[in-house]
DNA sequence: TCAGCTTATGGTAGCGCTAACATCATGTCA
DNA sequence: TGACATGATGTTAGCGCTACCATAAGCTGA
């Protein structure tokens, strides 16, 4: 069972193989007549073009690279959706890397990609040690797009959600509802949006006159495991936090695990704000969150991809999507009026 | 800044392509002095082998193709995990394909991924209609492993997790705590998944002496949206089931939303069993369920799968794992005592 | 009638790499 | 010493496809 190429088609619709290439790819100059042999000749032998042959020719395998950090996460496997939905349409395959927040690992996939000659890469990046692995592809030529997450020294197309406000505002509704002493669990410092939700914290602190203790301000990778850590540690301390903004979800799970083990209860003895909201639970929706629209970024990333592809050469550009806030039983808002309970959530 | 090829490096290195050919390859008959020497051109000008051209010749891309029926399902994501991570080893890069439990989107992504050549397949079926997918592939003579779900009339290795037995326990389980009145909200019977549990289902009623019912047992789509559905339905019944075995993860959330919408407690009022455990919830595990090993799952699919890249032509093997039964809340396993509780979930 | 255009099709070369064989310098043993 | 292995390197051809140019046939208008 050879394969059949484009050869034996071109052989038995007595054409030549770049007849076949023609009507392959659609181009015009092809008589209506000669076409349909072709076609019928490629049914008969089940032709399937080969893509890396072609790919080597015109240099454009049609497939675009995609590393997350986290594959079980929520957030980047809707990301993924909005990737891959639109690149699609565009006649792009997408192949799909987890970095499990490992820069090595990350590397490895850009390295192995690049050589692949894929023809763009969307990353979200794991962290500090970004850097080398863009190296890879940009060496090349092939244009990379940040999701995310920022990368120093990067100077490129970037999307990413509001952090700053947003995260203002969840420590802000914390502090209206009268809390003062605001603990948060943040992220890597390597990671851009763990940088950003830090600095919404202490602005919410300051504009309301409360003083930043940098004991309450403490950071892990984004996992279940880091938040469980870090707040273990919080709420050990004799004045412990009433309130905790944890950066991510996960990082959220992770301390309400630790305040479950204490014995205390979410929202009555401490309250928990966090980012990214998490659909698939098993209760009603629980946690107040800002919501980034995943989907919604990922389609922008490869929008602002498609146009480099398009040989779009103007400046850098960023595209910061809006991040909504949704107030739901985590931070206690059950002292609020029921009909607000109706409304939300 | 026209791409580096081998033959740049040839020329720095002075020797022919061939020599910098094998030093890439890491292969023997190259002495360390003329290895050395091509390394050093090779790091000066920055060479990234292009694996699409060694594909042509080759005829081995080093790249397989994961396509799986829903990238917002835990399972799923764990099993591309497992996947990836035995790939990687092996050296070749994963692309992942998510076919939205939509026919006509996997034989697209099978399409494509056969006409780029890739080395291997891994499909976890969307249900019916895979066998026009999985011609693509198979014309190519590309090797095929299924995963999870069978397809009808496909005769190849296959990797899935045991669902009769554990069903079986699941409703036996139901059974022994009082429960006569059982429902099932099963999946599509295209996925042979469904039609698993629902023998042992069957055959859980059958043991105990309960007659099945028809009425009580409903198909849906694997989501969320189809659960819930479904559930209403067999809520709004006058005898309505005092316990709900939902098929897989995403149908037992929509039952369990369909409950709370009719004011019924689980488990008090609806007890709820199902498959496939979910690990990101913002408390406590909840939901009794018969847990898959998803990502030992995606390490055997892609064992059968690396063997037959090895060449081996024996025939066709079925991989099946097993799958342990978490006890915890949503089945009511509170009237057992207390001293239990402490054991599991 | 023919220059000058358009349209359909073919021929040639080459994308970057490696399989297969060829070549050449050494080393080994009787 | 010569027949013969062994190892290092080069040469040639070709993977399947398409860019580019060539060719041939049909058509227009003066």
């Amino acid at each position: 069972m050879r394969r059949v190429t484009i050869a034996d088609v071109a052989r038995r619709a007595r054409v030549s193989p770049m007849t076949v290439s023609r009507v392959v790819n659609g181009s015009d100059h092809v008589s209506d007549q000669t076409r349909r042999r072709v076609e019928r000749a490629m049914v008969d032998l089940g032709y399937i073009p080969n893509r890396v042959a072609r790919g080597l020719v015109v240099n454009k395998l049609g497939v675009l690279a995609l590393v997350i950090p986290d594959l079980s996460n929520p957030f980047f496997t809707k990301v993924a959706r909005g990737v891959e939905a639109r690149a699609n349409l565009a006649g792009y395959t997408v192949i799909l890397g987890n970095s499990d927040e490992d820069a090595h690992r990350e590397e490895a996939y850009l390295r192995a990609v690049s050589s692949l000659q894929v023809d763009g890469v969307i990353l979200a990046s794991s962290g500090r040690g970004s850097g080398a692995s863009l190296a890879w592809p940009l060496r090349r030529g092939i244009p990379v797009v940040l999701l995310d997450r920022e990368v120093d020294g990067f100077d490129g197309d970037f999307a990413h959600g509001e952090s700053r406000r947003a995260s203002r505002l969840l420590v802000e509704h914390l502090i209206e509802h009268g809390h003062h002493r605001i603990a948060m669990v943040s992220g890597p410092l390597g990671a851009s949006t763990a940088r950003d939700r830090e600095h919404g914290y202490r602005a919410a602190l300051g504009h309301h006159g409360l003083r930043f203790d940098p004991a309450l301000l403490r950071r892990a990778p984004y996992t279940r495991a880091g938040g469980y850590r870090e707040a273990l540690a919080l709420l050990a301390r004799e004045d412990r936090p009433s309130a905790v903004f944890a950066a991510n979800n996960f990082l959220a799970f992770g301390v309400m695990d630790a305040a479950r083990e204490q014995g205390l209860r979410v929202p009555q003895d401490l309250a928990v704000v966090t980012f990214d909201d998490v659909e698939i639970a098993a209760d009603e929706p629980f946690l107040t969150c800002a919501d980034q629209p995943a989907e919604a970024l990922g389609q922008a990333a490869i929008g602002l991809l498609l146009d480099r592809l398009d040989g779009d050469h103007s400046p850098p550009r960023t595209v910061m999507l809006e991040t909504e806030l949704r107030i739901r039983r985590s931070c206690g808002r059950h002292e609020e009026p029921l009909a607000d309970r109706a409304t939300v959530g």
